[in-house]
DNA sequence: AGCGTATATAACCTTTTTGTTATATAGTGG
DNA sequence: CCACTATATAACAAAAAGGTTATATACGCT
């Protein structure tokens, strides 16, 4: 066994991160791959500080882990966390992103 | 299959009904037996009215439902809910009741 | 050095959440 | 009818969440 089961208080936490709909979308996104933070602020409609914000309650919670490369910030799913089964087979049940909401940022950044 | 696939508002408006620990820990028991309001009254250190909104939030969320037997109001997990296979994920996470947290009021109510 | 991009943090404000107390409603049993 | 139990709702207060703007830091480029 990789991680130990989580209590009531851990396992709550970590939906509470996931209660969010902008953190959910991202952390999707991030099943598919590894995502730096330039790249959800043009996905989204919020400020960069939000995002910067979202992603570090999720990386506080253990969700997520970051990467540095010079300017750039990359974050990707920790598929260590004891939830991260959990969290896997949400995105599962959320099926395909739509073409229309995949992201055709392959050039910026 | 029985429901279709929730979109990201759906599943994220389920996971913060579950980020709350009083309420994760409602649902858990509610895996087990159905229950009524008394009895979680007297398994957490919150006000009854406490309890009967928490209650209300999961109904109105479509986690629960309740089932009224004179003036006791008994609640229980809802199987059809789309999200329900990934509350009983959770809830197997959790593992097993500890006994001294296993509710002894047999007789109460 | 000076500029532009990427990102984090601080300060602030508004909305939501969650608890409390007070009170209303409904069923049960004298 | 009255009292007691079970439960819901309203009103309120405190705390948490989530957005914004302003600003600081770090890197790459000219």
């Amino acid at each position: 066994m990789i991680s130990t089961a989580p209590g009531v208080e851990k396992m709550s936490a970590f939906f509470k991160v996931l209660g969010d709909p902008t953190r959910l979308e991202m952390l999707r996104r991030m099943y598919t791959s590894e995502h730096c933070v330039c790249e959800f602020v043009e996905m989204f409609q919020i400020s960069q500080p939000a995002i910067s914000r979202h992603l570090r309650v999720m990386k506080q919670a253990g969700i997520v882990l970051e990467r540095r490369d010079r300017q750039w910030n990359y974050f990707r799913l920790n598929e260590q966390d004891p939830c991260y089964p959990i969290l896997v087979q949400a995105i599962k049940e959320l099926g395909e992103l739509p073409i229309h909401e995949q992201n055709l940022l392959k050039i910026k950044c």
